[in-house]
RNA sequence: GCCCCCAUAGUCUAGCGGCCUAGGACGUCACCCUUUCAAGGUGAAGAUCGCGGGUUCGAAUCCCGCUGGGGGUACCA
């Protein structure tokens, strides 16, 4: 397969009918990274043809997704461009002319047929186990028939005239030639009586119109391809490279839905995962720029991406892995103040930070417990005690090892300790208390733990001194007086 | 049922006729580091390249069949 080099006109298209999926964000990210690469055109079109299953307010929600990935679009609604409008429904005349045309050209033909009659006929279809399609009815009405089905106002919808035999051929750039029986086609609908067009038809009338030179789109339009080549034959007309994309399966190898959990490109936000990471992993899933290596900056995957990169072949999309990868970009890729920045908001909304906490402060907190946040919330329960005094049970304060009648001098010992401490760091404060837990014949880690309890009402926390260190002295050694006092009042 | 696509470890993949005693990553396990948990480091287990036939001096790589999985079969996209 050769390499994508003169620049490509692409487009996603999506259906107003609800959120986006994550599958449909691949494929916003595969159709970007090639307009990107070839220093091409992304193009945004709403398919917005079927009324009924209109669902308001998504176009921004799916503009607010991608725009959350980082990505934007060249032409489309609000943007605009020399090939609007982008909007299907603003194109209705469009589509129209086209189907006049083929209408002329006796390659399409008006059916008259009613739905309840087509849902009849495929229900009796089924039933007799066979293949399902419209039985051309109104393929070949004389002029009289015609002219009395209008003049009783019958509505009517636009029908293309499938050949009824020979074969058509769709070339996939990742699968190559693919050839359908003409026969195994029936004749479809590519204007509704409502004077929408359906899919196909216009798809094949906005993608001609708007010069789109590759389409990439999901693997599950591969099986009406041919209708799109014969579309094209009879509007005269060449076709895009074609790309289908895998799917997206659920562990099940069944397809992703929501019953598998998050599906929806926002949720992946709200559970707390990084732009960076989804648009990694997304872009890795089905697709490998070199084999042995996994995390790649935008610009990295601008330079690799490829349609020679893609695997024809559906993936299991695996949480796991994308949860690895943004524990990845949070703990190595992202710089510690735009870490910061992202944790804030949730910090703040979890009552621990105030328009007072010192910006400084926040970045050192989060700088001690980056390495072990999977997902951003987790950062509030990681970081609690640094902006709230804990209040540890004296029993949880000795810990395993040790009995309150134990940990009681030794906390007092290690308070005095640390106060005489003169240089409020790392190591200082780690030598201070190596040597007092030699002095009273104790374990590290013993004292360790029970200090830690102490300081931090926690038995997992980040490395004892450097958290001291943040802290700072005076919080430091208030909480072991507290703690002192807490376990007094049980050894005495 | 009919039509279409796909097929390398549990998962994502490298591989495009000899470099493969099949490489990387997630996950799993072990060890190291170590004050806890992570992170990090090292290593291990895990794939008769779905099965069966061909083609070829030689096949994971090409062809055919089978099986399995997925998709489509609407006046939905």
């Amino acid at each position: 397969m050769s390499k994508t080099t003169s620049p490509v006109r692409v487009r996603f298209a999506p259906s107003p009918t609800g959120y986006l999926h994550v599958g449909s964000v691949r494929t916003v990210i595969f159709n970007w990274l090639l307009a990107r690469h070839t220093g091409g055109t992304f193009v945004w079109r709403i398919e917005d043809t079927d009324r009924e299953r209109l669902v308001p307010g998504v176009i921004e929600t799916m503009r607010e997704t991608v725009r959350w990935l980082g990505v934007e679009w060249d032409e489309g609604p609000e943007v605009g461009g020399p090939y609007g409008p982008y909007v299907q429904s603003e194109r209705l005349s469009i589509y129209r002319e086209h189907a006049d045309r083929l209408l002329e050209e006796g390659r399409a033909y008006r059916c008259y047929c009613s739905p309840e009659r087509l849902a009849e006929l495929r229900a009796e279809q089924q039933r007799a186990g066979l293949p399902t399609g419209y039985d051309r009815r109104c393929r070949d009405l004389s002029d009289a028939e015609r002219a009395e089905l209008e003049a009783s106002g019958t509505p009517s919808a636009i029908r293309f005239r499938t050949p009824l035999d020979g074969t058509t051929t769709m070339v996939d750039a990742l699968r190559g030639p693919i050839t359908y029986e003409n026969a195994s086609l029936d004749d479809f609908i590519i204007l509704k009586s409502d004077g929408y067009p359906v899919y196909h038809f216009g798809v094949v009338v906005d993608d001609y119109l708007m010069k789109i030179t590759h389409v990439l789109r999901g693997q599950e339009y591969l099986s009406a391809g041919a209708k799109d080549i014969l579309l094209h034959d009879a509007l005269g007309i060449s076709p895009p490279v074609y790309v289908h994309l895998p799917l997206v399966l659920a562990p099940d190898r069944s397809r992703l839905s929501k019953r598998h959990g998050a599906v929806a490109a926002l949720e992946f936000r709200d559970l707390g995962y990084v732009p960076e990471a989804l648009f990694n992993y997304l872009a890795l899933l089905g697709a490998a720029y070199s084999g042995d290596r996994e995390i790649y900056s935008r610009e990295e995957l601008i330079e690799l991406f490829d349609i020679d990169r893609l695997n024809p072949a559906s993936a299991v999309f695996d949480h796991r892995k994308l949860e690895w990868m943004n524990g990845y970009y949070i703990n190595h890729a992202l710089t510690l103040p735009d870490l910061a920045d992202r944790c804030l908001p949730l910090l703040r909304d979890a009552g621990l930070v105030t328009d007072e906490t010192p910006r400084e402060y926040v970045e050192q907190v989060v700088g001690l417990v980056k390495d072990r946040i999977k997902l951003l919330p987790e950062v509030v329960e990681l970081t609690s005690f640094f902006f709230t005094e804990p209040s540890p049970a004296p029993d949880e304060i000795a810990g395993r090892r040790l009995t309150p009648e134990e940990a009681l001098p030794a906390l007092e010992r290690a308070r005095e300790r640390l106060e005489a401490v003169t240089e409020w760091s790392d190591e200082p404060l780690e030598s201070a208390m190596r040597s007092l837990a030699e002095e009273l014949g104790m374990k590290t880690g013993a004292l360790f733990m029970s200090l830690r309890v102490a300081i931090t009402g926690r038995t997992v926390s980040p490395g004892l001194f450097e958290t001291m260190r943040v802290l700072g002295r005076d919080t430091t050694l208030a909480r072991l007086s507290r703690a002192v006092d807490a376990l007094s009042g049980v050894a005495a």
